[in-house]
DNA sequence: ATCGCTTTTTATCATTTGTTAATGGAGGGC
DNA sequence: GCCCTCCATTAACAAATGATAAAAAGCGAT
C-alpha cells in the first residue's frame, strides 16, 4: 500500500519517507463496485482520497434530472481535496464508481493537522490544489472557446483510452454536448 | 480602510477584531486605471487581494489570441486566493481593471503565516476557497447543461447590473458565446 | 448461444450559434 | 460642434448542435 501511495504522491510532488509514513499511517482502503455512489450530495464527508485502481466521476444533477459529469478521476491519482468539495462538512458533489474501484482514505482533519505541522505535506497539498484549479481553468477555457470536436480531442489527450471504458453519456455531459452529438463527432473524426 | 476590510471579510465569515487587525496591519492599497493589467501571466505574483472599489476580470488568451474571460471580481469582494492562481510563484492568469480600481493587497507568505497560527483566519481562508470552487463548479454545470440564454440569465442574477458597465465582449467570452450571439439573445429577452 | 436490456449509432428535421459584413450609436479629443 | 474610434446591433447565410425516433450493436445473465 505504501508503494502505491508513494507513486501517487510523487506524481504531484516528491516528499520524504518520513512524511510519506505520516500519511500512510492514517490510510484506510475502501473498495466499491461499478455504479456505487460513495460520496453523496449534502451528506457529511470528512475524508481525503487516493485512487488506487479504477475510475470514478464527480457529478451533479442538472435541472432536468440528468447527471452532469464534473470531473473524472483515474487510478493513481487524487480526488479533489476535501476543502474544495465540501461546505460545512457536507459534500457539494456526488461521486460514483464507473468501474470496480479501490481507493484509500484518510481523515481530512487529521490530514489538515499533518499539513499544519509538516511543511512538505503542506507543499504537497498546495500542489494538489493548484493542479486541481489549473485543470478546472483549462476546462473552463475549453468550454468557452473551443468547438465540441476540439474539446473531444483535448479530452482524449488528457484521458487517453477512457473513452473505451466508460459510458459515452458520461463523457458527453462532461463535454457539454448530447451523446448523439458525441457519436456524430466520433464518426467524423474516424473518417 | 479597516472598516472596508471588515465588511468584505464578514461577507464570507465573521472574525474577531484581533484577527481583523492582524490582516489589516499587512495591507497596502493599490489603485489602477481602467484597462490596466495588474497581474500578468507567467510573472511573479506574491499577494492576496481585497477589491475595495471597481471591477476587474481574470482572463487568458485563447489559441486565436482572443481574451477569454474566466471570472469577474466586483467591489467588496476577494480576488481568487494566491495559491489557486499561481504555480511556483508565477501567475497562471491575467487580471485587468475594467473600471477605475482600488484594491488592498497583503503579502501571500505573510497571510499564510497568519493562517497557520490563527484558526479564525484559517477558517476564513477555507471559506473563501470553498466559495471560489463552488462558483467555478456552478459555472461548469451551467456551461455543460444550460443554453446560452439561460447562462445569460444566470449571469444577470449573479452580477446584477454589470452588463451595463463593461464591454459586452468580456461578458460574451465569459458565457462562451460570440458578442453577436449575445446581442441577439439580449434582443430576444427584451421583447 | 440466446434473450433481454442498455448503449451507441444513424437519420431527419428544427433550432441555435457562428461567420462575415454592413449599419448604427455613444463617447472622447480636437 | 465635428470627427474618429470603439462597441453594439442587425442582416444573411453557413455550420454546428439539439430533439425525436428508429435501427444496430454491445453486454450480461441464464
Amino acid at each position: 500500500m505504501k508503494e502505491k501511495l508513494r507513486a501517487i504522491i510523487n506524481s504531484y510532488q516528491t516528499i520524504s519517507e518520513r512524511s510519506l509514513l505520516e500519511i500512510n499511517n492514517g490510510l484506510t482502503v475502501e473498495t466499491y463496485a461499478k455504479g456505487d455512489v460513495f460520496i453523496k450530495l449534502n451528506r457529511i464527508n470528512s475524508k481525503e482520497y487516493f485512487v488506487f485502481d479504477g475510475i470514478c466521476k464527480s457529478y451533479l444533477l442538472n435541472p432536468d434530472g440528468v447527471e452532469t459529469t464534473i470531473s473524472f478521476f483515474m487510478g493513481n491519482s487524487i480526488i479533489s481535496p476535501h476543502q474544495t468539495r465540501t461546505l460545512a462538512g457536507k459534500s457539494n458533489l456526488n461521486f460514483k464508481a464507473l468501474t470496480a474501484l479501490t481507493i484509500a482514505s484518510i481523515d481530512a482533519a487529521l490530514f489538515e493537522e499533518l499539513m499544519i505541522h509538516n511543511l512538505e505535506i503542506r507543499n504537497f497539498a498546495h500542489t494538489v490544489l493548484q493542479h486541481e484549479l489549473m485543470v478546472k481553468i483549462q476546462k473552463e477555457i475549453g468550454m468557452a472557446s473551443m468547438t465540441a470536436t476540439e474539446r473531444l480531442l483535448a479530452f482524449r489527450a488528457q484521458f487517453k483510452s477512457l473513452e473505451n471504458y466508460i459510458p459515452h453519456t458520461d463523457i458527453a455531459t462532461y463535454l457539454g454536448i448530447t451523446n448523439i452529438s458525441l457519436s456524430r463527432i466520433r464518426k467524423e473524426l474516424s473518417r
